[in-house]
DNA sequence: GTGAAAGCGCTAACAA
DNA sequence: TTGTTAGCGCTTTCAC
C-alpha cells in the first residue's frame, strides 16, 4: 500500500508551506499565480487528495447529511432517496443513506450514527417515537427536516403532502361511483400518514352520509407483507366491493393477492391506491391511484435543510417552516 | 445552540483523564469497575456521544463504506444498495449512497469524493472508464469490490452473474417455442453486461442454427427511456415475432410502449426480459424473465468487502477473488 | 489502573 | 503574498 501523501508533503515538494498548499487547494485569494500553478502541478503528479476527514474536524462541519427512510426497496422512497441526492451533489454534499425500516430502534441507532459522525443536517422520515432523540440533536446544532410525516411533540422545518384531502377524494370517487363497502387496508394509526389518510376515508363516507363499518376496516403497516394479508382478511367479507390501500408497498401485497385469487378489478371489485408508482401503468386496467408529487417532497425537503444549513451561525433562528405539497387523485380503469 | 461536549469536559465532570473517558467509551479493558461507572453516568448524564471524525482522524480508518450504482431507481440497484447496507449495519459501518448514473465523469466525480472521505472501502458497478482512478485507489489501500460489471484491466474482487449463459438459456427458450425473429434490446457493447448477454443471444441462435439478423438487434443505454424508444424502433420490422430486452430498466419501458401500442402478449409477440423485478408478477400474463440473485450479489460483494477489511494491514494480499452466481430463466406466461 | 502528552492532517489567525 | 503555529477531539504509547 502507497504511504498516503499528506499536505505537508505536497508543501515540502513544491517548496511551499502547508498554508499556501491549503489556500491553493481552498482556492483562496492571495496567492501568486505563480505559486499556485507550482503547487498543482504537484498536487497533479502526485494525484494528492485533501482529506476531508482531517478538513472536517477543523472547520467543524461535515459536509455530508443523512436520510433516514423505511426502505429504499419501495418505489416511494426510492424516489424521496434520489431527490436528496441529486440536490445533496448540487451543493457538493455527501448522502448517507440509512434504512430505519419503520423500527423505532433501528431508526434511534441511526440517529446516533448520524450524530457521531456529525452530518450536518438530516432528513427523516419518521416513526415517531424518537421525539427525545430528535430534538437533542437539534439542541445540539445538527439541521432536522421532517418528510412525509411528523412527530408530535416537535417543531421543525417539515414537507408533507396533503393526506387528509386527497384521501378523502380518493374515497369520494369509489362512493360517487356507486361502491358502497369500500374495504380500507389503512397504515398503523400512530403514524401522521396512517391516521390521515384514514380520517380522510371516514370524512368522504360522512359527506355522503354513509355510515363506515368497521369490519371494513383493517390496520397494516405499511409493508407489503401487511397489505396481502389484510387484503386476505377483507376478503372474507364477501360483500366488500371496492378496496382501498393506504401507500405504495401494502397496495402492492394487495393487488399481488388480488390477482391470485382471481379477483377482476374493476368488475368483482373497484380498487384505489394512495401513491402512484410505475407499476399502476403497466398492468390492466391501468390503476386509479392519487397521485403525490414524490420527487419534490424529496427535492424540496432538501432544498430547506440546506436552505438552513446556510444560515449563518450566529443568526437568530428563523421559524421552522411547514411545507405542505398536493397529491391528487388520478382516475384510470380500477374503480 | 448548545455547547457540544468533547471527551476533556466529561473527564472533567468525572473527575478522571481523557485517556480513562477514552478506555470507558472504546471498551477497554483495565479501568477499575468503580471508575468505569462513574465516567458512564457522567456520558449518561450529558447525552455525550463521541465525534467520530476525530476518531477517524486519529485511527486512519472512517468504518464507512461508498457504493457507486448506476441509479436507485432501478429495482435492480436499489437492491443491490438495500443488501449492502443491511450488512454493512451488521459489521457496524455506515453507507455512503451515490448514483453514478452511468456517466463516467459523475463516477469519477463520486469516486474522488469517496477517497477525499477515506471510506474504507468501495463497491462499484463500474462504466467501465474509470480504470486508472480506481487503480489509484486501490493502491491507495482503499478496498475495492466490483459489481454487476467488470473493468478491463482491473484485477479486484468481484461478483458477477453468469450472463451469457442465462442470457443464452432465456434465447434459446425462445427458439425451442418457435419463434424465429427475435428482437433484442441490448445494452451497451462496452459494459461487460451489455456485451455477454447479447453474446447469449448470439450463442442460442448458433445453436438453433439460425442465423441472427442485424435489423434486430438494437443497442440501448440501458435506461428506461431507451427500452422504449428500442422497441418503438424495432416494432417498425414488421415481422418481429418475440421481443428479449436484456436489463431490468429497459424491459419496463419496452413492455410500457408494448402496452400502449396494443401489443398482447404472447399472442401478438412473445416476451422475455434479463432480470425479474417485482411487477414482473402483477401483470398479466406474467412475464418470463431471467432471474438474477441480486440480493445476493449485494450482500455477498459486502461480505467480501469486510473479509478483506479484516485482514490484518500488513498482511500478504491474498489473491483477488471472482465469485460468479447462478442467474436462471424462470418461465412464466410471456412466451 | 490511571494520567500526561504526542500527534492524526488540516485550517485560520497572526506575524512577517 | 507567504509562513508559523495553535488547535479541532480523539486514541495510544509510555510513565507512574
Amino acid at each position: 500500500m502507497n504511504k498516503r501523501l499528506n499536505i505537508a508533503e505536497v508543501a515540502k515538494a513544491a517548496g511551499v508551506s502547508t498554508a499556501t498548499v491549503s489556500r491553493v487547494l481552498n482556492e483562496k485569494p492571495f496567492v501568486r499565480e505563480n505559486t499556485r500553478r507550482k503547487v498543482l502541478r504537484v498536487i497533479d503528479k502526485t494525484n494528492y487528495r485533501v482529506n476531508a476527514v482531517a478538513r472536517n474536524l477543523r472547520r467543524k462541519k461535515t459536509h455530508s447529511i443523512g436520510i433516514i427512510i423505511s426502505n429504499v426497496l419501495s418505489p416511494f422512497y426510492s424516489v424521496i432517496a434520489k431527490a436528496v441526492e441529486d440536490v445533496a451533489l448540487c451543493n457538493n454534499f455527501s448522502m448517507v443513506l440509512c434504512n430505519g425500516g419503520d423500527k423505532p430502534k433501528k431508526e434511534r441507532r441511526y440517529l446516533q450514527v448520524l450524530f457521531e459522525n456529525r452530518v450536518d443536517g438530516i432528513i427523516i422520515s419518521p416513526t415517531g417515537e424518537n421525539a427525545d432523540y430528535l430534538k437533542l440533536l437539534l439542541s445540539s446544532g445538527i439541521a432536522v427536516c421532517l418528510i412525509d410525516r411528523k412527530v408530535s411533540g416537535m417543531v421543525c422545518d417539515s414537507v408533507m403532502v396533503n393526506n387528509r384531502e386527497a384521501s378523502k377524494e380518493a374515497v369520494a370517487h369509489l362512493l360517487e361511483r356507486g361502491y358502497r363497502r369500500i374495504g380500507l387496508i389503512s397504515g398503523p394509526k400512530e403514524r401522521t400518514t396512517g391516521y390521515l389518510r384514514m380520517a380522510g376515508y371516514l370524512d368522504a363516507h360522512k359527506e355522503y352520509g354513509i355510515p363506515p363499518q368497521e369490519r371494513f376496516i383493517r390496520y397494516g403497516d405499511f409493508s407489503l407483507e401487511s397489505g396481502r394479508k389484510n387484503a386476505a382478511l377483507l376478503l372474507c367479507e364477501s360483500d366488500l366491493d371496492a378496496l382501498y390501500v393506504a401507500n405504495t408497498d401494502m397496495a402492492m401485497g394487495a393487488y399481488g393477492l388480488l390477482k391470485e385469487r382471481g379477483v377482476v378489478i374493476p368488475d368483482d371489485m373497484g380498487f384505489v391506491m394512495f401513491d402512484d408508482p410505475d407499476w399502476t401503468r403497466l398492468v390492466t386496467p391501468k390503476l386509479t391511484a392519487v397521485s403525490q408529487p414524490v420527487y419534490e417532497l424529496g427535492s424540496t425537503a432538501a432544498k430547506m435543510l440546506f436552505r438552513r444549513l446556510q444560515m449563518p451561525p450566529d443568526y437568530v433562528k428563523t421559524d421552522t417552516v411547514q411545507t405542505v405539497l398536493n397529491a391528487k387523485l388520478v382516475r384510470r380503469g380500477s374503480v
